[in-house]
DNA sequence: ACTTCGGACTCAGAAAATTCCGA
DNA sequence: CTCGGAATTTTCTGAGTCCGAAG
């Protein structure tokens, strides 16, 4: 099959059928009975006076908590028990029942004040501990029983600013939605995006299209005479009074939306609370691909209630629709998914999902089993490399190829590489690889360039076994640049072998294993002697490893150029210093106690003058100014015991200096996070830290140990 | 049996926000 | 101690993987 005929896989529709039928039986039941309305709005329609105060005084999230309670005694009294063969046996089925007794008052949570308190930080799940709990139920395939949430919050409707864009330099009238995408464009304006044709092209027709039924649409034929300084303009001095708000200000305006979220940031699964992700519906912009995305540059459109559907309990109350005049799309009650609301993305068909945030138990215990599942590879380990080394020689051609690219997948942990439609950039995985993505370099090495997830470059040249590179060399002969290198292998066909190894395993296993087992071996060398930041450097250089393997990368940092000459310039500085200090001791050595101090010089960069009537800007000018200013000599007279002093302090600004400079150099597209995040199984952190005495909060930042509350109690002695 | 497609989930770097750190 | 820039952390949303059902 060639590229191109595979890259020509039609676009998937974007609309599907609102059909009922389409959906499993469990989730028809739809019904259409009038509610007992349960929510907070509801509520405050009661009559007593002793509720509305009550509920006045409780947070946003309380009032969940209270609406699951209610929801709980309506699932005694007016819900017949749905026999629920999955959770009927198990604990969270008992505690469901519990549940619908009455809630004795110590339940009830204290009020918050303004900032919550230190006992609920760090948890994003009310401190539920699933994994001290049996996993009997958790691959039931059913997730959850009762689901209560408020859906999302919808960004700001568009406010017209009135600032004309100028055509072949004359103002034109917009309608308030051609003002908006036109708007969207003055906002890239200072982003290479502009100067991409895609971009170009994409943005005019859509902004063309808006304009279709004004008078506009008659002026304005060409982009290139399009001029929108004078809106991003308006933009830039928008920005600038928003950063202008004093400190205050900005705080009381930040707590005040945290207000409004706040009924937002939580759901109620089975009568937890959980911190709920991405509640934000994404707001109207231009489509920014990576790479040379196809779609860049078009109108991805706001997003409204009706086409949202949201995910809720049978028996919850639906969440209030917090736009005026509209409605949700559609309410299922789909008990086998963990998302609370999904909506198709206008440019790319796709699914856009909310989920609850990463410390909650669902994404808490599909983490777990991820790398349970990764640990459980180290004992199939053997015998699959084994197995796909005896597949180099295999007669076949698939078996063959697919030998050949398990090699690839464990050895550089290549992603397995799906096909890719037209209408996407063109990057590529192990089994997409093309003739034009390798290069051969006798006798066994090969060099790999290609565009990965992303669009992030892999490039790496690499020796690799004798089979494997006349394999390579075999299945590229006679093929053309864009063809694939493993035309004969499929992902599924290469997930269904290793399926046949090992139950649920899949490439990207592969992934999570090397990278875990990496680390694991790494740290495990940690260098007995280091003090603290030894430690936590030798970590992160390990760390550093492993991001390398599985090729995650940052954009060189803007200001790195600039940072680097900055340090070096430091340490010349602190080199010359330095240097003088020794003449400095030799003279007074070598004067045999006829003299006991000496004059040295020093170069120091020159010191900033600010005058009061200096504001921020003229500071930081003068500050600039400074720092590149010729340095400036200062005179010293030093006597021997400071001398030696000065001596053991300047040499160890300087080797830290020298040091610091190092990292930074090392480090300057290396992207730890993602690895940290996704690949290393938080245990063998864990258990590092304990065993070497490092806090744990030096490793993972705030979000990741409430994402991995689940590793912390693991035992020095834990290996992956 | 094969391919295609949609759905649900993980994983990805950039950008924004926040915190840290050194002069 | 304060200020400003750098470093780190969090948010955002796009880009993958993989599975199962439909065609």
């Amino acid at each position: 099959m060639t590229t191109a005929t595979k890259r020509a896989r039609p676009i998937p529709a974007i609309e599907s059928s609102d059909e009922d039928d389409e959906l499993p039986l469990i989730n028809r039941r739809v019904s259409k009975k009038p509610r007992v309305s349960l929510s907070s709005a509801s509520a405050s329609n009661s009559t007593s006076a002793q509720t509305k105060s009550r509920l006045k005084q409780r947070s946003s999230s309380d009032r969940v908590l209270a609406d699951a309670r209610r929801q709980r005694r309506q699932n005694g009294t007016t819900t017949v028990v749905r026999p629920n063969p999955a959770a009927a046996k198990g604990r969270r089925a008992k505690k469901e029942e519990a549940k619908l007794e009455p809630i004795p008052v110590e339940e009830k949570k204290p009020k918050r004040e303004g900032q919550s308190s230190s006992s609920d930080q760090g948890k994003d799940n009310g401190g539920y501990r699933w994994w001290d709990e049996g996993e009997g139920e958790r691959n039931s395939g059913i997730k959850w029983t009762t689901l209560l949430h408020n859906a999302v919050i919808f960004p700001p409707e568009y406010e017209p600013h009135g600032i004309p864009l100028l055509y072949n330099g004359k103002a034109v009238e917009l309608s308030a939605e051609s003002e908006e995408i036109a708007t969207f464009y003055a906002a890239k304006l200072a982003t290479d995006y502009v100067q991409k044709p895609t971009f170009q092209r994409n943005f005019f027709d859509d902004f063309r299209h808006s304009l279709r039924s004004t008078s506009a649409h008659r002026i304005i034929k060409k982009l290139e005479l399009c001029d929108f300084s004078r809106i991003h303009a308006h933009l830039e001095k928008k920005k600038q009074e928003k950063k202008d708000i004093p400190a205050a200000e900005k705080k009381k305006l930040r707590e005040e939306e945290a207000v409004r979220c706040k009924k937002y940031t939580v759901a109620l699964v089975d009568g937890r609370e959980e911190k709920v992700g991405n509640f934000r519906v994404e707001p109207p912009g231009l489509f920014l691909g990576r790479g040379e995305h196809p779609k860049m540059g078009k109108v991805k459109s706001r997003i409204y209630p009706e086409d949202i559907t949201i995910n809720v309990g049978h028996d919850a109350e639906i969440p209030p629709c917090p736009l005026e005049g509209h409605k949700w799309g559609k309410i299922i009650h789909k008990r086998d998914v963990t998302w609370l609301c999904f909506w198709k993305d206008t440019i790319t068909g796709g699914s856009k999902y909310v989920w609850l945030a990463a410390g909650s138990a669902f994404k808490g215990m599909s983490d777990h089993a991820k790398f349970e599942k990764a640990r459980r590879l180290s004992q199939y380990i053997e015998q699959i490399r084994r197995d796909y080394r005896q597949g180099w020689k295999a007669k076949g051609k698939e078996p063959k190829q697919r030998a050949t690219a398990m090699y690839l997948i464990d050895k550089l942990a290549l992603r397995v590489g799906n096909e890719k439609g037209e209408d996407e950039a063109d990057t590529v995985g192990c089994c997409s690889l093309r003739v034009e993505h390798i290069k051969f370099v006798p006798p066994r090495t090969i060099e790999l360039d290609f565009l990965g997830k992303d669009s992030i470059r892999y490039f790496n040249s690499v020796q690799v076994e004798k089979e494997v590179y006349e394999n390579l060399k075999l299945f590229c002969r006679n093929k053309k640049p864009g063809e694939d290198i493993f035309h004969r292998l499929t992902v599924t066909g290469l997930n269904d072998y290793l399926k046949s190894l090992m139950d649920g395993l899949s490439a990207k296993v592969f992934r999570t294993y090397n990278a875990s087992v990496t680390l694991d071996n790494l740290i495990s060398n940690t260098p007995a002697r280091s003090d603290l930041l030894e430690k936590i450097v030798f970590y992160n250089q390990q760390n550093k490893e492993v991001a390398i393997l599985c090729n995650h990368q940052r954009a060189l940092p803007k200001a790195h150029g600039s940072q680097m000459e900055k340090m070096d310039k430091k340490v010349v500085d602190t080199q010359q210093w330095l240097t003088e200090l020794k003449r400095g001791r030799n003279k007074i050595n070598k004067s045999k106690g006829s003299i006991d101090s000496v004059d040295l010089i020093q170069w120091m960069p020159e010191k900033p003058v600010f005058t009061e009537d200096m504001d921020d800007k003229e500071r930081a000018a003068e500050r600039k100014r400074a720092a590149a200013a010729p340095r400036v000599k200062t005179a010293r007279v030093k006597k021997l015991p400071q001398i030696e002093t000065a001596i053991k302090s300047v040499s160890e600004r300087l080797a830290k200096l020298k040091a610091d400079m190092q990292v930074k150099e090392d480090m300057k597209t290396v992207a730890l996070g993602t690895s940290k995040i996704n690949y290393l199984d938080p245990r063998i952190t864990v258990a590092w830290c304990k065993k070497r005495e490092v806090p744990i909060e030096r490793i993972f930042a705030k979000t990741l140990l409430v994402k991995f509350a689940w590793a912390m109690e693991t035992s020095e002695d834990f290996r992956f």
